[in-house]
RNA sequence: GGCCAGGUAGCUCAGUUGGUAGAGCAGCGGACUGAAAAUCCGCGUGUCGGCGGUUCGAUUCCGUCCCUGGCCA
């Protein structure tokens, strides 16, 4: 399991060791999922997915809603497909996800498509408070959580008779795999990494590349929420400088890189974590140590 | 050189009829159980350009100097 804040490296380590110990890498990234959306994610490269088996990238078409949960159970069939030869390497920065393959989810139970429609329908205008204050009366302890929670308990609860908190309780833990972390995180250097990794998207054609999905994907599709994907589409429609654009997403990516850290700061558990600063001379043994001791 | 407009948080600016100041953005910390690159929550002391003066008290008024932009020479 490879983590860490996005663009600090873990792509090039993974396919390093996967190289060398001929391991599947499976794709922990909630955007490498879209097909069509490939500059602006950072896939790897069509070489390296020629050399190196890898799972989870291009599985999703740009409008479908995706989800942890079937992430994490492709996730788990292709842990159980592999050769026994190499363990594959789960590597991602999309923690949740990560999450869900090793303390998996508790079992929604089905909810009824049209009543969860009309019931969105009711809910998707309410103002924040409101929606709070739904919450609150429904399922307490989710009231402080963010919009797409606070719709999510309140559809849980009403239309199954069941709040998340309670089925949260009565989960039975099914977890097979246990996560071994090397996480990977430039101390000081992020920032001009990611500078330097955004620029690389533009010289390497991203808006051509927006410009062409702008044609043919839809302007509300989930996949669009990759950042600087929208800011991006202002730019291939004309309605923003380059130069504007590129501030704004190093930015973007700054903020997501800080929330990525906070996660996995505090939502490892207890696994074992190995930390690597790719800056370090001795990063690459401390990789291969990290792999020996986890095979 | 003269005139005008400015100099307040990292940035863009607001404001104080004299009682030492606050927004947005950035930044920092946090939450997260089927949308997660998502969605949310919390955090603001800064020689109010420098130095003098008036005043019980000046970032605010006065003088002077410095800096920036514009116009005129």
């Amino acid at each position: 399991m490879i983590c860490g804040p996005t663009a600090a490296g873990k792509s090039a380590i993974a396919a390093t060791l996967a190289l060398e110990y001929g391991a599947t890498i499976i794709s922990a990234d909630s955007r490498q999922i879209y097909r069509g959306f490939d500059i602006g994610t950072a896939k790897p490269g069509w070489n390296e997915r020629k050399a190196i088996r890898h799972e989870g990238i291009d599985v999703a078409e740009p409008a479908e809603r995706y989800s942890a949960s079937r992430w994490a159970s492709m996730a788990m069939a292709a842990i159980r497909e592999g050769d026994q030869e190499a363990a594959p390497l789960v590597v991602g920065g999309t923690g949740f996800y990560i999450r869900a393959l090793f303390d998996p989810l508790f079992e929604a139970p089905e909810i009824d498509a049209d009543r969860r429609k009309r019931l969105e329908w009711f809910l998707n205008p309410m103002s924040l408070p409101e929606l709070r204050r739904w919450c609150t009366a429904i399922d307490p302890l989710r009231a402080h959580l963010g919009r797409h929670q606070l719709v999510r308990s309140i559809e849980t609860a009403l239309l199954t008779g069941t709040r998340i908190t309670e089925l949260h309780a009565s989960r039975g833990r099914t977890t097979t795999v246990a996560p071994v972390y090397l996480l990977i995180d430039p101390a000081g250097s992020l920032p001009k990494r990611i500078e330097r990794r955004v620029d690389e998207m533009i010289d390497s054609g991203w808006v051509d590349e927006v410009r062409a999905l702008d044609a043919r994907v839809a302007e509300d599709a989930p996949a669009w929420k990759a950042s600087g994907y929208r800011v991006m589409r202002s730019v291939a429609r004309g309605e923003m400088d380059l130069s504007a654009a590129r501030e704004r997403i190093i930015i973007e990516t700054r903020q997501y890189a800080k929330r990525q850290r906070t996660w996995f700061r505090h939502q490892l558990g207890d696994a074992p974590v190995t930390r690597l600063d790719p800056d370090d001379p001795d990063a690459g043994a401390i990789a291969q140590r990290w792999w020996k001791e986890t095979s």
